[in-house]
DNA sequence: TTGACATATGCCTATATGGGTATGTAATGT
DNA sequence: ACATTACATACCCATATAGGCATATGTCAA
């Protein structure tokens, strides 16, 4: 079979960079479809299917005003990516103090192996660094 | 185009609900993919291919001792995603208090308009309610 | 070497998608 | 009524899956 589908959950909708960028424009204030296209750079259609997906989703809200439909990012349905992540919390901070050990104690032996104590990256380690 | 990559970046990679069953399962500590495999139910090689996706983004580690491939999830790969979820969590508490202020002030003049003030509805709100 | 075990890859298929373009529809203006 | 504005849909297409199955690769044991 394919991939998921993108409207069966917030997973699979906010996996896509352009409904990510509508829901950070929509936060806050709502807004209608137009001011999207124009804020954003993206087709019309193209932002009405996303809003399309979002809403499917429970990310955004609709109100209608005249002729023009008023979206806004219902923050609430982003609240389980966020437990779902903050899971992982601890094992992050495990892998936090794991590294300053090692490097303290690389440190303390004057091993040259570590480049710079100082900054050590912690944002984008090596995917696969070589363990022993 | 069609969608973009799951081997793109994390959002992508942890939009499939099985990978996120895989980082669940390698939180902590490291398995070989035997061990995933039985756990999870899934085919040998889906495991691999889903394994495959998840250290092309680094989300996960891999060691090879004999002839296994023991895998762990790098937790600091997840925070990206907490990160950007987090950037909602002054909204849905905005929202939280909208609504309890609403419930308070519909309580103070005895509408039963609200069913049960007790237990507001937070976690699965209605997607899309009538608005006015 | 031969064989068993642990994983990774290759290949094929059905499907879901996102982009682009054209068109449908509802609401407002003249 | 007619034109215009503001969105939503329909349709077509190229593509990236994910699943299932067969097979290749790598490692250890006898």
């Amino acid at each position: 079979m394919a991939r998921a589908s993108t409207t069966s959950d917030a997973f699979n909708a906010v996996a896509e960079p352009r409904r990510r960028e509508i829901l950070s424009y929509l936060a806050g204030s709502e807004r209608p479809v137009g001011d999207i296209v124009t804020a954003l750079g993206l087709e019309q259609p193209s932002v009405s299917k996303h809003l399309r997906v979002l809403r499917n989703v429970g990310l955004v809200r609709m109100r209608c005003q005249g002729r023009q439909k008023l979206y806004r990012t219902n923050a609430e349905a982003i609240r389980p990516l966020y437990e779902w992540a903050s899971t992982f919390e601890r094992y992050w901070q495990h892998q936090l103090n794991r590294v300053k050990e090692r490097a303290e104690a690389m440190v303390r032996q004057g091993s040259a192996e570590l480049k710079s104590p100082g900054s050590i990256e912690l944002q984008s380690p090596d995917p696969n660094p070589k363990e022993k």
